[in-house]
DNA sequence: CAACTCAGCGTAAACGTTTACTACAGTGAA
DNA sequence: TTCACTGTAGTAAACGTTTACGCTGAGTTG
């Protein structure tokens, strides 16, 4: 099959390539690559020549043959586990700009915490040649992160987990968050708090409830077993966890979730019972994702940047990628800190307490 | 540099290709290709040695070397109005699982509403040589679509827009569900009902807009053109346009959106202002995305099946990819319809003209 | 003025596939 | 036995870049 450049055949529009700019330029392609590739080396006449050329044959390089034989493709996965739950799309939105800005493009991919569908995207980022990956899903097989580690790709992700060749992770400061909201609820007088988690095969989830328990020990609480229920990080999940919290013959005076999302879906059974909040139950969330402050009431949320998350987690990748800035610091640390709306407030029984207990005449 | 394949050296791990797999098999590198691509022409014994090689090895083929040659990327490109808006990352997954179902991956781009950035997806779906492209943004210049006609991109998208060549439709039928809304909302007594549109330079919006007006009339309404508000299609808004509605001396007694997000934003506008739906204002939101049902309360919607809509966006690329399947209907229907849930209710003035009017001794 | 340096251009070899074309072995008919 | 044909396998060209290498000619030095 014959080039078809400057064909009249409709079908086939005249494909501009590096050869045609060359052409045009009167130069070489090398000259041409360099050009537009910066090279210093080259004439600014000559460069000059070739830009008016690309600039006319409104040319841009063709990236997969680019790829090929530099054998970078300019591409970064992304992973995370449900694009549906809005703090990956905030995530995403922010990762991308600044991915974009330095030339790079990303490969999105969505677990929904099934660890087939994980392999599925590990293997997909693997295919298309990504320089580099975030896993912001939590929760990664070992064997995945090897395979990436076989082929050379950095990889970046959240959380504690077994440090690798080539894995650095962004150490998310769950204690200072969840510790202030522990102690929020304890000074508001709450000594009856539960907490629904993520899914628990998730070592995120894992963690965010033991630094829960943690906190609730540091304030002199102790766990009702009863009250820690497993969710699974969705509104559904949030939902029916609190519904068997309402189910049990002794409630909580206050929740707090693993996530926003998980919140509001307490908020939402909580509603169908005719409770209210924070009258009588008090809830905390978890991420602070946009819509926190748009709940009703507005949800008291421990706030962990994902402006932040993303913004480290391609940092981290690119300076990685680039030979010059070798060694970054292989542990980056995100905060976390809470955030105090209208969800949460005195407990119901402390108000029982006041009434029942001195029956002040008063009133 | 020489090919380092079977290099000892431990920073490049051997890379194994077409050449390692056709040696372990004893073919040549053409029968090892026409194996994996499923050529029929193949004797199953050596077939049966390639397969053999490639899983021994872990081969998988080089994407970018396919893409180089046969021209296609087996990427699809995706724009959307803004990530962070849940209807998005909704379609988003659902175009993600069909496209990958059918060995295509996905690019996805976010305008956040701005033409320039809109422009640069564009320009990288171009650059990354995407097969096709679903434009699931509302407004797209003209330019940009012939951009996508010069290179014989299919492109599909969404809404009333000029057809050309290559350029297919999804056409929704806003009229059948903002109809059921007027209705809906007329048979429960409201005779002064507010629109919230989204940005309307954007065509769909406009679209949606102008359908209300035209609702209004059939239900022997008319449009109070201080109640017909701007919004941008965000949380921040819904609030605010509702405030300004707030601000008004004359309020309207139901509120329609022309997204659930304004309409979440709405609810927050009123909750602020200690207004209770729907006992002051009757609202309904717009594309019933999965939030919808958890709001408080629960939102009365119009759906858009973004299921629907990301299978008819694929559907409709890829028969228009593969020679075989070339012409398509060029307009598929997306339909509408209402969701009643709890913030729609009898008008407030209704209650008033019962107690003020009338003003019967019982109570 | 000859020899040397080096900036800067062009040539050609990769990169890992697909696929048109060619070659060759086996089969059946004359 | 020979010829034509069929079914498969292999060879090599192409895809559009980047980049190592070699070459030219102008400037510098002895």
């Amino acid at each position: 099959m014959k080039r078809s450049q400057n064909s009249i055949d409709s079908s086939t529009p005249p494909k501009i390539d590096i050869r045609n700019v060359a052409a045009r330029a009167r130069v070489s392609i090398a000259t041409v690559s360099r050009t537009i590739n910066h090279v210093p080396t080259v004439d600014p006449v000559l460069a000059a020549r070739v830009w008016k050329a690309v600039t006319e044959l409104n040319y841009f390089p063709n990236t997969q043959a680019r790829a090929l034989v530099s054998g970078k493709s300019k591409l970064l996965g992304l992973i995370v586990s449900e694009i549906t739950n809005p703090f990956f799309p905030e995530l995403i939105q922010e990762f991308e700009q600044v991915a974009v800005a330095h030339g790079y493009e990303i490969l999105i991919g969505s677990t929904n915490y099934e660890t087939s569908t994980m392999e599925l995207c590990a293997r997909r980022m693997l295919e298309r040649k990504v320089d580099g990956v975030a896993i912001m899903t939590f929760g990664i097989e070992d064997f995945l992160l090897d395979r990436f580690a076989v082929d050379n790709i950095p990889v970046v992700f959240i959380d504690p987990a077994p440090t690798r060749p080539l894995s650095n992770v962004l150490a998310v400061d769950y204690y200072a968050g969840i510790y202030e909201g522990v102690q929020h609820l304890a000074v508001l007088g709450h000594r009856k708090i539960g907490f629904i988690s993520g899914p628990l095969r998730l070592r995120s989830a894992e963690s965010r409830k033991a630094t829960f328990l943690g906190c609730l020990h540091s304030a002199g609480l102790k766990a009702e077993p009863a009250w820690l229920i497993e969710g699974d990080h969705t509104l559904d999940g949030g939902r029916d966890a609190m519904q068997k919290i309402l189910a049990l013959p002794k409630h909580p005076t206050a929740i707090m979730c693993s996530n926003d999302m998980t919140a509001i879906g307490v908020q939402h059974a909580l509603f169908e019972a005719k409770l209210k909040v924070p009258d009588d139950f008090s809830l905390i969330g978890f991420d602070d994702i946009h819509l926190a402050e748009y709940t009703i009431p507005p949800l008291t949320t421990i706030r962990m940047s994902c402006k932040d998350l993303a913004n480290k987690a391609v940092d981290n990748l690119l300076s990685r990628l680039k030979p010059a800035g070798a060694k970054l610091e292989a542990v980056s640390k995100i905060n976390t800190r809470l955030i105090v709306r209208q969800t949460t407030g005195l407990p119901k029984d402390a108000l029982l307490d006041l009434i029942d207990k001195p029956r002040p005449k008063t009133r």
